[in-house]
DNA sequence: GGGTCCACTGATCATTTTGACTAAAATCTA
DNA sequence: TAGATTTTAGTCAAAATGATCAGTGGACCC
């Protein structure tokens, strides 16, 4: 129950933080830069990509460099009864980035991403008319102090284990 | 004062979808697929580098692969005469995966992660104990409705000015 | 209209890298 | 310890790379 995801090991780790910088050096490169072998890199990078351990590329990119600058987080509530109709209908709007079921009050959470307060606005409408949602609390965020980051939780995990 | 951020456009667009799955296809193949000089893809790759406009290649990494199965939003209250102190804090804190300043009544938004409810307890201790931070309120991530993505974004920008 | 800037093309070049494949270590692990 | 799995170091031909170049077309300015 804890999960059936790839667990990605010392090797894994070193060879993704290698390539944090630049996702496209040469494998000769890494491998020598690694004191690894060519094809431990090569096959390890294959079997990461099979590996359902990393999110699409395109996650990689700034919604600000879509034009997409004003960010919120959306909360909805909503009839229980209807949830997968309410996930299918969230799941056809662009704009929502990403939807979690927290514990507590709210139902859902919701991030959004938009060009400006108006079509955050907008969104937040097309959110609210998703059958099922009975209401919406919109938050915009101000200021993003800590971007999104994972490498320091990688470098833990490699001090980790020796 | 919209932002100073390196915008896309349609061509940096569909090379990056043309990306999306693996982020190490040959230029050359690149090339040939959208149909553009190999030239052209390999200054636009380079360019995108440098552009700012990508996170890091480890943000693709999904803390389940970690061995974090557990995420959480942390909402913390502080003094606000020392949020510098508490960036400063919460920055040194693996498990901090990013923080947003958000409009309304919590100071500051935590997305953290952790390997089980247990350690997201003391994940949460350690939050509650860096300077200026007065009160937090943690809540679990039950499930993931939509994972974080971009590529609808990105698709209908690219149907969008044309 | 003429000039300048810029991005894209299509071509070349020598040098590397790739993928696929060995057989021989080395390393787990039961 | 024996068996299974990884890793290593080596091969090969085919392909991609980075660095050029001159030529083309568009957008902009005076």
């Amino acid at each position: 129950m804890t999960s059936d995801t790839y667990q990605l090991d010392e090797t894994d780790r070193r060879i993704l933080l290698a390539l944090d910088a630049d996702p496209r050096v040469p494998i000769m490169m890494l491998a020598q830069q690694l004191g690894l072998a060519r094809g431990t890199v090569q096959t390890r990078l294959e079997r990461l990509a099979n590996s359902g351990a990393l999110r699409p590329n395109t996650a990689r990119i700034l919604p600000a460099a879509m034009g997409r600058g004003v960010s919120a987080f959306v909360s909805a509530e909503l009839d229980q009864a209807r949830l997968n109709e309410a996930i299918a209908g969230l799941r056809q709007i662009p704009e929502v980035l990403e939807c979690v079921a927290p514990a507590g009050d709210t139902d859902l959470l919701l991030r959004v991403s938009a060009t400006d307060p108006d079509d955050l606005y907008r969104v937040s409408e097309e959110i609210r008319l998703c059958p099922g949602i009975t209401r919406t609390s919109t938050s915009m965020i101000l200021r993003d102090v800590i971007p999104y980051r994972t490498t320091e939780l990688l470098k833990k995990l490699s001090g980790d284990k020796h």
